[in-house]
DNA sequence: CTTACTATGTGAAACATTTAACGACTTCTC
DNA sequence: GAGAAGTCGTTAAATGTTTCACATAGTAAG
């Protein structure tokens, strides 16, 4: 009973939220059919890419007819895991931090800011979208069962606070510190570098002239 | 004079805000060599790839020896026109654009956010981070040599304040909600979707378990 | 039923990116 | 100064991703 079909390709694999907040949104309005075309308007994906994203999955749609929104929002909620919560842990209380945690994930999504920490004593106790903040060096026995944390601390805490998160058993971490940290080939990484992504399309902008009919991811 | 080398790959150009930064670190830190490995180890990249990525700027380093620390930071900061300063404006000063403007880009950046702008009056004249918060309706007046725009509005606003925001003159926007806007092709448009990525991070860790051994950009 | 239309699913080509491998040159050590 | 060790720059191979283009199968309408 796998679910699995054959490995994804990772560029889809990163498409498929995507894809399913839109759809999920097509189905709160009522339609019941989308054709590859106006999704790829809709979430500036190409609709050949569109087409082979979801051929991984099998025929999900109908010759001349289109995708049926509501089989591919079930056959969606059930690849994405949409029904079991995925519990998280935020780590650092800043602007940042309080952004996520007011941002309210749960509506549209799987996943759920279970906890939040910070090393400040002001905020310990205060609750901020909904969500307890507790200080961080009860973290330990504060997230058992948690696996995947977001690391919105300052850069020079990032490493230490990893490690701890790792011994306590924690195995994907969303990090948005400029620091890359260094972990063990167990547990994954993904960098959100703010600053970088700013200056990358300054850079664009300034070394990549758009010509008038070139699109852009 | 065109210091533009060949057309440097996408994926090259996305990397070298984040070499500069470390090679910056390292020359504060006063070291003053520094190897592909040594690097590979700290920004996550192999090193094959930095050295890929280097050459296209021409030969940078020295056979057995290296880089030299001072020579790379001073082409990089040509190249990445560290020199000149872009003026960058915030759209939504929420919990979000707080975060991007107390974290001082211009701290290790050529970018400065010189104005943010909110529809709410409560923060109009107030300051952020060293910013001052303008009424929305008032930038069409205030950001005349302004290229670049930061978006974190809600996401219903998003499209619409766009549109202004091209009106007016801007063709950058580095985009944070979760609305793929539609823009005219000569606009260049990035998207971080926070949503998006914690959702991405939580299929990867179901779907893709990281074999011990198996690494990690 | 037949014809015109539509839009999928995919084979094959094109394109982009990463990685391995190694020759050439430098530095270091004795 | 000679040999060992180190490290770049690059050629070539491997891998990953996107896009084209079209046969095929379904829909829609008279």
């Amino acid at each position: 009973m796998d679910t699995e079909p054959t490995k994804i390709p990772q560029a889809t694999a990163k498409r498929l939220p995507l894809y399913y907040r839109f759809i999920n949104n097509l189905h709160s309005q009522g339609k019941l059919r989308v054709s590859s075309k106006e999704l790829s308007e809709a979430v500036k994906v190409d609709s050949a890419t569109i087409r082979r994203d979801f051929s991984y999955f099998g025929a999900l749609g109908k010759k001349g007819y289109g995708y049926n929104v509501e089989y591919l929002l079930s056959f969606f909620r059930k690849t994405l895991d949409q029904d079991e919560t995925t519990e998280v842990a935020l780590i650092g209380v800043g602007n940042l931090g309080t952004a996520f945690l007011n941002y309210n994930f749960t509506k549209n999504n799987n996943t759920r800011i279970q906890v939040a920490f910070d090393a400040d004593k002001r905020r310990v106790g205060t609750e901020v979208g909904g969500v307890k903040v507790e200080h961080i060096d009860d973290f330990e026995n504060k997230i058992e069962n948690i696996k995947v944390a977001i690391l919105t601390v300052p850069s020079n805490a990032a490493q230490g606070m990893a490690e701890r998160l790792i011994e306590a058993g924690v195995t994907a971490i969303l990090n948005f510190t400029p620091a890359r940290i260094t972990v063990p080939p167990h547990v994954r990484v993904h960098h959100i570098d703010l600053a970088v992504e700013l200056q990358a399309l300054v850079y664009f902008l300034k070394h990549y002239p758009l010509e008038d009919g070139e699109e852009e991811e």
